[in-house]
DNA sequence: TGTACATCAGTGAACGCGCGTTCACTGATGTAC
DNA sequence: TGTACATCAGTGAACGCGCGTTCACTGATGTAC
């Protein structure tokens, strides 16, 4: 297992450059294995161009990988949302299901995985983790209400709307990746359905 | 790896009931250890009480046991949808959120899971499961649809409806589980939110 | 300006483990004569 | 009614593999004197 014929070491102080490259690395393994079996930590290093114990050097092992490219991941979806322009609901929806689409795995492992009790060292990434999301889910609180008051209707039940919308949004990123072969409407038809409930009742 | 106490080889001809143990313990890996990983060729065996050459008698692989598992689960899912009489909506959703709250594992597996291309050995169980997964969407279809001509409005478009609330359910089932964390609506709740959407417009 | 030294970013070999898979086999049970 | 034989439901040992993790190490680079 020689080094990458690309790969050089990292000038002195730049060691932590590595972390990065891992993360990257591991996001193309989870991207292209198609799981996050996909995900190990001699397979990341390998990818990487370096040998596995170089990992232990910036993570405590294969999970703490994974969790990395989770609050990445967060942080990127969580800026797509914010790029897409957030004070329209119809872009807010289709950014985040192009965030869905074009990276399914990372979504998947987003947003399907359970998050268990993590060790104490976990807790600061988990509960940036948390926050992310909780941060994406404000995004789609505040279009909701902007688009109630602007249609005046009353935009105090704004949460509970934009749940509806997270679990019809998330359902819909789910299950046309995983049944494929159901006739799915586009994307469009689906804002329809979906924005249609929002605008009624 | 001596045999388990409790079991005895099976009588001459009932050979194949060995595959109906295995699925069972499969079922009970996957729900106890939180994760298809959990279902290995190996451990399998090992629950249900018997060496690992023992399995290819009845399956080819891992994946073959797991599809087992998904198929007979599709099977038991769509007796659980017919059996809470099927002509009421509310209790119809009832029923879904009841089989992935109380199997939330198998429930991820069945609808988690890209469906790959299978190898030629594998078709009929998918497709039978595909038939489940369908046959389990046309109850919803005929129940949205049963329930508008029931008010007065019209039928037609119920399979888009039926569409909407399937991803609404599938959302807040899968979301449920995964973000246990969030300020979850009760299913009363969401049943409230996601048939509003159905009974307007 | 030169040189000893500390530090840093990794390497290379080794380990034990559980896994999937194969192979030859065993021992009970039914069947043919 | 007894006995040879075929069949069936598994067993037990072995294999190679990739994995996670450890340990002592190396070699380039900056720093102290």
């Amino acid at each position: 297992v020689a080094s990458e014929p690309g790969r050089v070491r990292n000038p002195r102080g730049q060691g932590s450059r590595l972390r990065a490259e891992l993360v990257a690395a591991a996001t193309a393994l989870l991207e292209e294995g198609g799981s996050e079996e996909a995900v190990t930590l001699r397979g990341v290093a390998r990818r990487a161009g370096v040998t596995a114990p170089s990992v232990y050097a910036h993570f405590s092992g294969p999970g703490a990988i994974l969790q990395a490219v989770v609050d990445r991941a967060f942080a990127e979806f969580h800026q797509a949302l914010t790029a897409s322009g957030s004070s329209d609901l119809r872009s807010l929806c289709a950014a985040y299901l192009d965030f869905a689409r074009t990276r399914p795995q990372t979504y998947r492992v987003m947003f399907g995985r359970h998050r268990r009790e993590g060790t104490p060292e976990m807790t600061d990434a988990r509960e940036l983790e948390d926050l992310a999301g909780s941060a994406a889910f404000g995004l789609l609180v505040e279009a909701v209400a902007q688009a109630a008051t602007s249609t005046g209707r009353d935009p105090s039940d704004a949460q509970l709307r934009a749940t509806r919308l997270w679990v019809g949004l998330h359902g819909y990123a789910s299950l046309r990746e995983s049944v494929p072969a159901f006739p799915w409407p586009s994307e469009d038809a689906m804002f329809d359905l979906l924005l249609e409930a929002q605008t009624s009742g």
